[in-house]
DNA sequence: AGGCCCTGAGACAGCGCTACCTTAGTGGCC
DNA sequence: GGCCACTAAGGTAGCGCTGTCTCAGGGCCT
């Protein structure tokens, strides 16, 4: 009766089920995972004696027996960013249905912890992976590529001919934040960013472009931090800049936790937003539409690119070919009173 | 050369490392996992061999002989809320650590769905289970009961004699917020919740016991909205009480997002806080210190609960008894301008 | 000095499932 | 009408690891 001492689950097994259904464990194994080369009538009988025994199968005898995990494995640099929250809720809505599960592994920003985890994950052999963006360590790529599994890039477009990858220009979001700052008639603008990581950099270059090609270059009025972007930070670098160049007519925020951070400063310091300074913030998080004044920013389309990137992994699981081997979703700007 | 249609998986095995080290497969293993009955020297042998050849246990196998795997399942009602995020991240930096990976399951505030993620979950067999609260439906409890494995309740006290738990009281924190704002003077104190569940309700209660303490009773400024919180739903709430009652003086937001809301649309419509109405919030979230007016809130130790009930978990399974049953960490009122 | 317990190491088998091969049965074609 | 391709089912074996039992050897007690 107790399961201790016992080395079974204690579980209805493959071929208790396959007894119920008067069949043999193989046919019944194919009759729930859908091979095709089973009579419907043995399909339904099996589905039937399994929903009768409540039959699960063993995730770990099904891996160890076939040598692949019915397990997906998505890598993102941070949980605390909204951002990422709402990618991996639209990568389970579409994995779930198919019955993978989505193993989550946070690498905080650092490629070494990202390179354990792809070290430690590939030991589930997961079928597939999503990974955000291209940029991680040499022997992390070396591990993938020996791994064979296949993997899908999030966030940013590129990579190598091969590589899938869904998202959208970083550089052309960073422009777009210019040629619309320019367009309010600011002419001298800023650039305050936090947790430098290659997309962030990316929509700076974006960003200088579209400067450039109003013939302006501020490079002093850039505020790089390397530390996590947060609302605190934002307020203070904020008033860092203010202090530091007092004549800055528009600002670009990286981020939108940066942005809302100098608006409730800008609130408080009494300086007007967008009269004295606009700003233009990125990712269009939750509260960016509700602040005083209601933030501009770019919303990007991020539960989209959680849901094409698994669908993109589907599609090859499934041995077809994906379409589109770099997916622009685009982006898109959401103007409102602060600019 | 290829893995197609090979049935290995090309890693290094046991096997492998046994033999480069020179000891028999079920020494290398014990050695491994450090089973104490193994020879020193040996265990260093066997490492040095399986750090040669960059072995990792394969853990389907390990599921599968051991009939238990080495993860431990957490389910969360949400991951938009950062309260759960942060108790996430401190899980994973305990569990970690001891080489358990851990299976987040996010059931959306819905019963049904949790009791299919438990279902589920349950085939992996893990090792452990960090429940939020105690409500949940009967066939889940049932599951629970009769798989035998280990929980841990969070964020919530109480349960049947046997339960562990790790969290704090929200009636009392209910009762702090009804007690701060009856200390600020203010006699028509309203309470605005979003979704409903459980702990929500306990802090209903506790701010209803203060307000009876001071021989108080408004059940007509409770708004108890049954969707999800956000800052956009805690404007609107905001808007809607001050329409059907003017008078009211203070409020208490089971949750900051409602309460960043109100405090931003009470800035919009010009209300003046505290001075016409003071606000408390609800879990401390990133933003709320940096509100204006800066947002008292009831800072809740959502970290401190993961870590806890993690190390609350391992306890148990390292054979040992957990020293409290029901781990109160208390939480506490930080005051701002709001109120 | 002999037997006993305890410790450290190995042999064996099996966890539950699926890949692979084989076999039985069917229809089409020359 | 016989041969062959093809389909649908089953038999066999093994994925990589660990629980359980067994066995050898050494120290201790009587």
């Amino acid at each position: 009766m107790t399961r201790t001492g016992s080395r079974t689950t204690g579980r209805p097994t493959l071929a208790e089920v396959a007894k119920l259904s008067g069949v043999s464990p193989i046919t019944a194994s194919r009759a729930l995972r859908g091979v095709s080369t089973v009579a419907p009538e043995l399909v339904e009988k099996v589905r039937a004696a399994a929903a009768t025994l409540g039959y699960i199968a063993n995730p770990a005898a099904r891996a160890l027996a076939s040598a692949r995990s019915h397990s997906v494995v998505v890598l993102i640099p941070s949980l605390s960013n909204h951002l990422f929250i709402d990618t991996l809720e639209a990568i389970h809505e579409v994995m779930r249905p198919r019955g993978l599960e989505v193993l989550i592994g946070n690498y905080h920003y650092d490629a070494a912890e990202e390179e354990n985890l792809i070290r430690n994950y590939l030991a589930y052999q997961p079928c597939g992976m999503l990974l955000t963006g291209f940029e991680r360590s040499e022997a992390s790529l070396q591990m993938l590529a020996a791994s064979g599994v296949p993997c899908v890039h999030m966030m940013e477009l590129g990579g190598s001919a091969d590589a899938l990858s869904v998202g959208f220009s970083q550089f052309e979001a960073g422009r777009a934040a210019a040629r619309h700052l320019l367009g309010r008639g600011r002419r001298r603008l800023a650039f305050i960013a936090a947790q430098l990581d290659r997309r962030v950099m990316q929509r700076a270059e974006g960003f200088r472009q579209g400067l450039a090609e109003a013939g302006l270059s501020a490079p002093e009025l850039e505020l790089l931090a390397p530390e996590p972007s947060s609302i605190a930070l934002g307020g203070a670098l904020f008033s860092q800049l203010l202090a530091q160049a007092d004549d800055v007519d528009g600002i670009f925020f990286c981020n939108d936790d940066l942005a809302q951070g100098a608006v409730l400063q800008a609130l408080r310091q009494g300086i007007a937003v967008p009269e004295r300074v606009a700003m233009v913030g990125f990712n269009d998080l939750p509260g960016s539409a509700h602040m005083v004044p209601r933030l501009t920013s770019i919303r990007t389309p991020r539960a989209a690119v959680g849901r094409a990137a698994a669908q993109a992994l589907l599609t090859q699981l499934d041995g077809k070919r994906v379409a589109v081997s770099q997916q622009d979703l685009g982006f898109e700007l959401m103007v409102r009173e602060s600019s």
